[in-house]
DNA sequence: GTTATATTTAACCAGATAGTTATTTAACTA
DNA sequence: TAGTTAAATAACTATCTGGTTAAATATAAC
């Protein structure tokens, strides 16, 4: 019993589904346009109900959409859900780059460059936590 | 039987990790600085084996490291686990942010924030994906 | 209406997960 | 030495997950 409510929380709900292989695979794919479930299916051994639950999994949290057309299910890949996800790595995003605070920097590498594309790495660029003391329960 | 090789690839272990509200909490904990069990169990609702077990998830996910001081085991977190993550994202980013090939709206966007910094640059950084009709098998 | 195709639903199963309490290990304290 | 505190392990349980096969549903084609 007690077992709270996981999953009822979005963001839970979209790491779950992001946590396997064969979904995450199906994203990819729908990231090249829609598709139907057989053709999903297709690149996997795997029954189709077992696609069909992998697919409803997705839908519920939010990051594929199924039209109707006849009797196919077209699905397609529906990128802001993962809004969610980049906006929770965020905090974090500083925790890791090497070096932040140096806009400077970023900028006048960005300009050496460009004659040519970036991909932009993206963050904030601020901030500076991460100097806390380990406090230590030691009472007494 | 089947069932492949589930939760070895490192993505989805990490995913699975952050699946759940009780570890992203414990995360968050840690953004803040090194933390005991006891300590970080406290927030919680939960026995301490409960909270030992999901801090062995987020072990093995690589996003923690827990140390040896005494009797107590301080963790702390490794942000860089979160890398793969946000690799994975950088494929899908493009889809969800409504414009992109703008590299010199952002360029110049930064640059206003910089105080001054002339010298506008110009790229075009397109690739335009997502222009595909949806293949349907149909075959007469 | 019958048949074929696309997909979902139902019933079932094995293994993973998230929690519990009780016990054990390890290190400090007196 | 015994006692206390920090944490892990063991054993158990209920629920969730990812898969299966078989049957049901929906639409199109004949």
């Amino acid at each position: 019993m007690v077992h709270k409510d996981m999953t009822t929380d979005h963001l839970s709900a979209t790491f779950a589904a992001l946590a396997d292989p064969t979904r995450r695979a199906i994203l990819a794919r729908l990231a090249l346009g829609e598709s139907s479930v057989t053709e999903l299916a297709e690149p996997f051994r795997m029954s189709m109900p077992a696609v069909s639950k992998h697919l409803k999994v997705l839908e519920h949290a939010g990051l594929i959409a199924r039209g109707r057309e006849a009797q196919w299910r077209p699905c397609r890949l529906k990128p802001e859900a993962l809004k969610g996800v980049d906006a929770w790595l965020e905090e974090y995003r500083q925790l890791w780059e090497e070096r932040f605070d140096r806009l400077d920097d970023y900028l006048k590498e960005l300009q050496a460059k460009t004659a040519e594309n970036g991909k932009g790495s993206r963050s904030k660029t601020s901030k500076a936590k991460q100097t806390q003391e380990p406090t230590r329960g030691r009472k007494k």
